[in-house]
DNA sequence: ATGTCGGAATTATTCCGA
């Protein structure tokens, strides 16, 4: 079984390109971040002839978040409570047998920016969150955008970027409060020494000067853990296909036995 | 080059957010 995540940056305008990688990659389930629509507005239709079933928490322009599986999702949390008013960042549900979570923090565009605070108390709550669940040794994933660069090796320059955005001691702390409540990140696990990314800005020829960050991230508790078989960032696909253009995030996902 | 995208507001151009 393959499960992944992908920020898409806008479904409308990545629909062909989404549905090209899923017929390429197959993975079973899917948790997808920034939809940029609103939930009439998302192609259950288009997904559907591929075989998948969707849950959407969607909001107009900006953020919303989605589920994509071979069975209906059993939508369990849509949305994280008492942090509404920053967008439709968080949806769960129950799908082939995991408690699956996708998640699009909040930016905070910088420092002095008083979306960064707000990130920081969404995280706080997000943390909150996943510590009182009931039953902390069930297969459970929380994957998505964390906008944080957990340590130097998952950011293309550390040292120049030390104390910035997405580097910042707070911000890690929270993610290591986030990762503290039984979820560890898959992907580094199984890499401990590599440095690679999962996101590259569009200006500048980020992506080819290897200019990125590694912010996207499947967590799993540790009955998922002992399933797993192995961990891809998919580099391909943050490349134009055959016209159309890419995310600025490349998709990531684990297979299980 | 603060260099590119996607979306919204308004109608090809400007703004926001990332």
């Amino acid at each position: 079984m393959r499960i992944a995540t992908w920020n898409v940056n806008g479904l409308r305008a990545r629909l062909e390109f989404v549905r090209a990688w899923l017929r390429e990659r197959k993975p079973d389930i899917v948790g997808l971040q920034e939809l940029k629509l609103t939930d009439d507005k998302f192609p259950h239709d288009a997904f559907a002839e591929l075989g998948y079933f969707a849950a959407v928490h969607g909001q107009k322009s900006w953020n919303g978040v989605a589920i994509l599986a071979r069975e209906a999702p059993q939508v369990t949390q849509c949305g994280l409570p008492g942090q509404e008013e920053m967008g439709a960042r968080l949806l769960s549900a129950d799908a082939a047998g995991l408690s699956f979570t996708t998640v699009y923090v909040p930016n905070g565009k910088n420092l002095e920016h008083e979306d960064y605070t707000r990130k920081l108390a969404w995280l706080d709550t997000l943390t909150a969150h996943f510590a009182a669940r009931q039953d902390p040794d069930a297969p459970a994933v929380l994957c998505g955008d964390f906008n944080i660069c957990p340590t130097d090796l998952d950011s293309w320059n550390a040292q120049q970027l030390r104390g910035a955005i997405f580097h910042t001691p707070a911000e890690r702390e929270r993610w290591r409060s986030v990762t503290g409540t039984g979820l560890e990140d898959v992907w580094r696990a199984l890499h401990p020494d590599t440095q690679a990314f999962s996101w590259w800005d569009y200006r500048g020829g980020a992506f080819h000067r290897k200019q990125g960050l590694r912010i996207d991230f499947l967590l799993a508790t540790a009955a998922v853990r002992r399933r797993v078989q192995g961990a891809e960032i998919d580099r391909e696909w943050r490349k134009k296909q055959a016209g159309l253009t890419a995310s600025d995030h490349a998709p990531v996902w684990l297979d299980l036995e």
